[in-house]
This record gives C-alpha cells, structure tokens and sequence, in this order.
DNA sequence: TGGTATAATTAACAGTGTTAAGTTAAATAA
DNA sequence: TTATTTAACTTAACACTGTTAATTATACCA
C-alpha cells in the first residue's frame, strides 16, 4: 500500500520543482517575460506537463505568491516575541515588512501588484494567507490602541493607515531606483516615526 | 510652403489617435491584454502603420504615462492658488492625488507601477513631468517647513513620507478592491491627518 | 504628364498560452 | 508471467503575440 504515497510524494516532489523554477525565473526576468516554454525547458519536461500540476500560468503565480506570503508572514511572527511593548514591535514590524519588500522586490511586487491585476480573488479572502499577515498587524495595533497608546480607537482603519505607509514606501523605493530618495534607512526610519507619531498625540 | 504644415498636422493628428486608442484600450483591458493588432483594428488602420509613429509597444506606454502625468499635474495645480495655509493646501492636495488615482486606476497604475516595470528611466528624470509633479509636493511641504508647522528641516524627506503614505493608500485601494477597508473617505481622510499629524510635533 | 518622397500595407518570423490526441511507462489483476 | 488498466508525459496543432523587411499605393512637385 506504500505505492501510491510514494508516487503522491514524487507528485509532490515535481510541483515543487516547477514551483521552484517558475519563481526563479519570474523573479529575475519578469512574470510577462517568462513562458511556459521556459519554465518547462528548465526543468527538463516538456511544456504541457505544467499543465498536469497547475490549471494556467496565472495558478502558478498564485502558488509562487502564497509562498511569498507564507514567507513573510514567518518572517514578522518572528519578532513578535516582546508584546510588552507594543509600539516597539509595530516600529520593528514595519520595518522588517518593508525590508521583506526590498530583499525580494520582484516576489514583492508579483504578490501585491503584478497578481492583484491577473487576478480578482487575490489571497486577502477569509482564512487565506494574505487575510493572515494583516491579521498579525491588526493584533499589535490593537495592542497599541489597548495599552492606550493611540488615539484613534477603530483598529481596521489604524491598520489600514500603517499598511499605506509601508506599502507606499516600498513600492516607490523599488520602482523607482533611480529617484534621489533621502538614504534609504533614514526614509523608512522616518516614514514609520512619523506615521506612529501620528497614530499617538 | 502650406502643405508640410498641414501634413504635418496630418500627421500629428493621426498619432494622438493612435494615443488615444491605445490609452482606452490599455485602461479597460490592461496593457497586457492589449495587442498592436487590437489598437490597429480600433483606428482602422493596419498593425505595422502604428510603427510609423511610436518606437515600439513601450514607447505607446511611455507617452500614454505622460498625458496622465501631465493630467495630474494640471489636476493639482488648479489648487494652489492658496499658499496662505500650506497645510490645508497640502491636505488639499494630497486628497486630490488619491482621488486623481482611484478616478483613473488603470491610467494610475500604468504609470507608477506597470512602466517603471518596462522602463528602467521612468519619467522622474531631470526635466520630465514626473519630476514637475513631485517638485509641485516640495513647494508646498517647504512652506509647510518654513511656516514652522512641521518639525522635519528636511525638505526631501518630508515630501517623501507624504508620497509614500498618498502612494500607498491608492495602490491598496485599487488593487485590493474587495478588502474590507474602512469607508473609502474615511481611509483617506485618515491617512492624510495621521501622516501630516505625524510630521508636526 | 512623369518622377519622387512619403505613407501605409502585406507577408513573414519566431515566439506565446493552451487544448486535444496520442504515446509511453508503471502498477495491478489474471 | 502475461494482459489490462491507469497514470504520466509528449507531440502536434490552434489562434494569437510584437516586430521587421519588402512592397504597394498615395499625394506632392516639376
């Protein structure tokens, strides 16, 4: 009865490997500019084959991007060891998103940009990964707001407005590389001040 | 000596035709989704004539990009007749950034995130409108600076964190449209108080 | 009218995502 | 062991893409 394990784990094994390959290339030379052709050549099978693990390009999109998510999400969920200070913790949280965002700037932009665009349901739905990672922002603002440290009491709209800030701030430093931004650590350092040292007062 | 006049207004007409199949094309169905055959059909012209006239599909994008840059600028230039309270102006202008994104999406996006993404020189350069429309920001915020409203000395900065913050809070709002986000102007309002509130103080 | 520059077109190339049909290999049943 | 079923994979094809080179049509000038 071993069998079919052993032939769901080889399965299993080939997706990854298309997985693997297809965020390889769709990182480094674009989602538009990679096709099937390519992805299959590199793994050594032919074109069709993706077909039998993933329904189109844009499944395997969405499978690189809920990895991505999945990734950051470890990520921040690392640094929210110290719940004694809330604040902290948002400014590091912040900071360690943004910093996510610029380690992997193509990965960043597929999931929050480049997918949005190709696809209309796209993992901020209930019980999805996306919904997740706002999920861990949403508990340390309202830890903030708890701890009576915010004035706005509403914890969506709080969060929403830190999502902004860090989001806008990513996008702009990686799109536009060549803009003379301030130095990139005292940008993000002031882009989080300010916008907690808004949330306060 | 009329005739190379009037060709050449032949001729000038013919490329803001394309320009303009193209931007309504690109805008409903996504620059992605749009072929050169497709803008061909539209201006009942043949695919190769549109070659006469733009260097290639990028270049389409690139002038679309600047009709929509130039658009906002005027947008945003229609309010500063008021430099007496920078603050308001800013807050003014900055509602009007968003509300200029989430009117055109598509346009706004085509410009700040999908052309970056084509081209590596994006429009922010010496001289261009882009640069025109963030030097429009760094008026108002240096008065905001010299009014000594803001705490910030630094001009760049402060321009950025603004842009960052109205950047953001589009982007999310057109890309994430089934997000259950606070009350559209609520988001925005808030956005806008926290980020300037932040930059006081 | 004939000649010329310019504008627009046709035909073609190499590549795209995707589907349907066909083939090979492996696991089960007799 | 041999036959049969099932799963994995490939080949061939379709309609489409951006773009180039060669060709035709058009409008102007002498």
């Amino acid at each position: 009865m071993g069998v079919k394990e052993r032939r769901a784990r080889e399965k299993e094994q080939l997706r990854q490997q298309i997985l693997s390959a297809a965020r390889e290339l769709f990182v480094n030379e674009g989602y538009e500019n990679v096709s099937m052709r390519k992805i299959a050549n590199k793994i050594e099978y032919s074109p069709t084959t993706i077909y039998l693990y993933f329904k189109d390009k844009t499944d395997l999109l969405d499978s690189v991007c809920k990895e991505t998510l999945l990734s950051l999400l470890n990520t921040l969920e690392q640094l929210k060891n110290d719940i004694s200070d809330p604040v902290e913790t948002l400014k590091e949280s912040g900071r360690a998103y943004i910093e996510f965002g610029l380690k992997y700037p193509q990965d960043y932009k597929l999931t929050f940009v480049t997918r949005p665009q190709f696809q209309k349901g796209l993992g901020l739905e209930e019980g999805s990964v996306g919904e997740k990672v706002f999920d861990y922002l949403r508990a340390i603002v309202s830890e903030c707001i708890q701890q009576q440290v915010f004035r706005q009491v509403d914890v969506e709209t709080t969060g929403q407005v830190m999502w902004s800030a860090v989001h806008g701030v990513t996008l702009l430093l990686i799109d536009f590389p060549d803009f003379p931004w301030t130095e990139k650590n005292k940008l993000i350092d002031t882009v989080i001040h300010t916008t907690i040292a808004g949330l306060k007062a």
